[in-house]
DNA sequence: GGGATACCTTACAGGGAATGTAAGTGGTTA
DNA sequence: TAACCACTTACATTCCCTGTAAGGTATCCC
C-alpha cells in the first residue's frame, strides 16, 4: 500500500525514541522530521507546515499543552499526543485542549500506523484550509465557517480575510493587503480597499458578524474574533 | 458548557448498555437515538442522519464491520466502535474499515464523552458533505474532491453530480436528474440535460476523470467509479 | 475650532463567467 | 433504413463581480 509523501513532525526529547518513531513512520513511507529548537518550537513546527504532530507532552522548556494549544488557534493540522504518563486526567485535557488523539508509551507500532493513518485520512479535506481562532477559510472557494454558521465570499472579499486570517491577531498595513489580493506591480487605486471593507463588513454582518474587521488608524487592519470559541481552542 | 443539540445514535443490543450511554450522552446535552432495528440497521441509521455513530462491534445478524465499512462509502459522519474485546488485532481492523475511534467496554463516561465531542468538532467542518465511494462534494461551494485532487463545479454541474451521488450507485433517470437541477414544475428543453453532461464531462476529464458519468440508454444516468480508492472504504 | 488627512459609503458601468437555446451530428435499435 | 435517443458545438443573454468616481464622515493636530 502506498501512502502519500505526508509530513509528519515529531516533537520528542527522548532521542532514542524520536529515532524509534522517524523509524517506523519512514519505513512507511512518510516524510518525518524530528523537532531540534524545544526553546521555540512552535515557530520550527509552523514553518515546516507538517500534515500531522507528534508531541510529547513532557517537552523542556514548554509545556506540551501549551504548544497544542497554541498550534489549534492558527493551523489545522491534526495532532498526536505521546506520554509516558497513562493518566485518564492527561488524556481528558489533552482533548480538552484539541488534541486529536492520544497514546501512552511505550507504543505498539501498529498502532501508532493505524492511528496516524486514521487521523491523516480525517482530516484529508481540511488540509489547505486557512485558521484563526474561532474562524476557517478555505482559499480555494471562500467559504468562511465559524461554529455552525457559514458564509460564501466573494473572491475579493476572501483574499482580504485570508491575509488577516494568515497575520492573526497581528494589524495588516494596507500595502500588504493590497499586495497580496492585487498583487504588487499593478497599482490601482488608493480607495479600491476601503470599498472591498465596506462590501466585506457587509456581508459578514449579514451573519451577524459585527465590528470582526478592525481599522486601526494609520496602520491598517486587523481581525477583531471576541472569544466566545469553543473549549478545546481556549 | 453548552453543547450543540447533536444528533448521536447509538447502535448497542445490550439494552443495559444502550440505556447507560444513552443517559450519560444525553445528560451532557445531546439528542440521542438508540438503534431498535438490527435487520437492517443502516437503513435506520441513514434515514435519522446522525452526526455521530457509536457502534457495537457484536450486533446480531450484521457485523459492525459490515455496518461501518459500508456506511463510510455512503456518509461522512464519526462512527465510533464500542467493543467489549479488548484486542489490538481489533482495534487495528476497526481503524482500516474506517472507524474513527475505539473505546472498550466497560468505558468511562468521561473519558467517552471527551472522545464523542473531540469527533464532532473535527468533523464539524465536514458536516453536509456528500459522499459517494472515494468522491466528496461540497454541495454549497460545487467543490469536488476524489484523493489529493479537487474540482470547482459550476451551480449546474454541482447539482447534477450532487444527485448521482445521492442516488449511488443507482442510476438516475433524466426526468429525476432534471427535476432536481431545475424544478419540477418549470419545464425548459430535453436538450438541457445532454448539453451539461457534455459540460461536466468536460470538466471532469480535465483531471483526468474520463467515463465518470455512464449513460443508461433509455434509463438514465450512473456515477462509475473505478475503485482504486482508500484502504479504509473499501 | 478649523483645516487636513484618513477612511467610509453609495452609485454606476464595464467585463466575464455561467447557462439556456438552437442547430446539427453520431450512434443504436427495430 | 428509418426513427429515436443522446451528444456536441456555437451563440446570445443574463447576472454577478469588481474597479472607478464622487461625495460624506470621522479623527488628528495645530
Amino acid at each position: 500500500m502506498t501512502v502519500p509523501g505526508w509530513k509528519i513532525m515529531i516533537a520528542e526529547d527522548d532521542l532514542f525514541l524520536a529515532r524509534e518513531l522517524q523509524t517506523v513512520l519512514a519505513d512507511a513511507g512518510y516524510s518525518v522530521a524530528v523537532l531540534t529548537d524545544f526553546v521555540r518550537p512552535t515557530d520550527e513546527i509552523l514553518s515546516y507546515q507538517p500534515d500531522l504532530l507528534i508531541l510529547d507532552l513532557n517537552l523542556p522548556g514548554s509545556s506540551g499543552f501549551d504548544i497544542c494549544r497554541f498550534l489549534k488557534l492558527r493551523s489545522s493540522f491534526p495532532i498526536l499526543i505521546l506520554t509516558a504518563r497513562d493518566s485518564l486526567a492527561d488524556e481528558l485535557a489533552a482533548l480538552g485542549f484539541g488534541a486529536d488523539d492520544y497514546l501512552t508509551k511505550p507504543f505498539d507500532p501498529d498502532r501508532l500506523l493505524a492511528r496516524v493513518q486514521r487521523l491523516l485520512e480525517t482530516y484529508r479535506l481540511v488540509r489547505g484550509l486557512v485558521r484563526a481562532g474561532p474562524l476557517t477559510l478555505d482559499p480555494e472557494t471562500w467559504k468562511l465557517v465559524r461554529g455552525e454558521l457559514h458564509l460564501l465570499l466573494t473572491e475579493t472579499e476572501g483574499k482580504i480575510i485570508e491575509v488577516l486570517m494568515r497575520k492573526f491577531p497581528e494589524t495588516v498595513p494596507q500595502a500588504e493587503i493590497i499586495a497580496h489580493v492585487w498583487g504588487k506591480e499593478t497599482y490601482i487605486d488608493d480607495n479600491i480597499l476601503p470599498v472591498n471593507l465596506t462590501r466585506l463588513r457587509k456581508t459578514l454582518s449579514s451573519l451577524g458578524w459585527e465590528n470582526m474587521v478592525e481599522t486601526i488608524r494609520g496602520q491598517g487592519y486587523r481581525l477583531q474574533v471576541t472569544e466566545e470559541q469553543e473549549p478545546w481552542s481556549c
